[in-house]
DNA sequence: CACACAATTTAACAAAATTTTAACAATTTT
DNA sequence: AAAATTGTTAAAATTTTGTTAAATTGTGTG
């Protein structure tokens, strides 16, 4: 499910709006400052952003670029009072997806919202279906020809991530950077063992082949 | 160079419109209902269409509708005097990326081209193509005549590098300096074992050669 | 809180693949 | 023709990955 960081200053709004998203189905989370909301994301992976222009300590201009310089892929959205052009252009100039003025309607937001996820891809389908073997990721379940093979939730999260970006090639640090806390310690060769378990309880499936590019990580490919 | 569809029956701002976004830099083409813009799309390949919601022939609602049955990825942008939020919500339920009101801050529009278009671009493969020879970064892979021939981490990124720049000379400093570590102590005669392994594995490469510049280093020649 | 149990991580060694070296042949330049 | 540079090849050295089992961490239960 998708996780979203709220950044308002105004508590009202803030709460209001957060509890509107957790209305839609999303997982929010608040902050009521910059520097903080800068804090949370170092420690966690949202799947969007939404922040306000003017706060303490820390605007959303700054927030926005220094979120870039980690990610260049989060969908950022502004909520703003500030309706002049420049502070738009700005805006968008750091990379920003949207720019949404005070008041704003809640139902728009979250259609906005909707919109930026699906096209960032995070707002994932709840099954994936490859060849003979399919993966539901709220129920965390696997199935194997119509059978259920159970799968820890690290090898279930590696799985899904592969199967999702099927052919692109991940590196070690690639997978661990989403699938483990920022702050394991776990060296990058726990993934190959889980490599080693997934192509063992994957092996009558049909529809894909986990391939190592020797040197670099790991892939799925169709086939 | 993104493509972008302009759609909007008002002549006079459909000129302004195309024209200015012409002085962004893209490349653009218009059409005055939706009925002959789907005609246009079925033959060319547009980056981004941006749309009039009230046309003759065919409305907005309808060739998002029909646009998004035929490739569920390309940015449709609404360009509308209805500023009544059941068409908003209708809109992005249809799939749509943004809704912008009449009138228009044409800079505005501009930047959410901008940052629509740089997110459609993540999404899609980078990949480099010369004659029967395709490279694709993501999955590391280099397929000739269509047909998938594995290459080695340096392999791969040798050739990336040279087909990169063509008919510049690359020195092999210049290459060890990019494709190998610091501290490796590696001779520059690697680099020719590599281009000898580089030649057997494109003989049948049509669009290129690998040239030796003697007394220099190697450089790849279009042909 | 201790216990059992499962999941995760580490460590070690074997196996595989890649990278590098080195030697000699071929080619180009002087 | 001599010298310098490059081509080619195969073996040696190194790096990376596979695999297994043991150690560690985490979780729920009585």
């Amino acid at each position: 499910m998708a996780k979203i960081l709220v950044v308002e200053d105004d508590r009202a709004l803030n709460a209001f709006v957060s509890a509107r998203l957790r209305d839609f189905g999303y997982e929010v989370k608040s902050c009521y400052d910059g520097l903080s909301a800068l804090e949370v994301i170092y420690e966690e992976k949202f799947s969007l952003i939404c922040s306000d222009v003017m706060m303490p300590n820390m605007d959303g201009f700054e927030l926005a670029e220094k979120v870039r310089a980690l990610d260049k892929n989060i969908p950022i959205i502004f909520l703003s009072a500030k309706d002049d052009k420049p502070s738009k252009l700005y805006g968008y100039g750091l990379g920003i997806d949207d720019y949404v003025t005070k008041p704003f309607d809640m139902d728009e937001l979250a259609m906005k919202i909707n919109a930026l996820l699906r096209r960032a891809m995070l707002n994932s389908e709840a099954s994936l279906s490859v060849g003979n073997l399919t993966m539901n990721k709220d129920e965390r379940t696997v199935t194997i020809n119509g059978e259920e093979v159970p799968f820890t939730v690290k090898e279930f999260d590696l799985l899904y991530k592969l199967l999702s970006y099927p052919k692109k090639t991940f590196t070690r640090a690639n997978l661990m950077d989403d699938l483990w806390d920022y702050d394991s310690s776990a060296t990058s060769r726990t993934v190959d063992v889980y490599m080693a378990k997934l192509r063992e309880k994957t092996l009558n499936c049909d529809g894909f082949t986990l391939m190592t590019v020797h040197g670099l990580g790991y892939k799925a490919v169709l086939k």
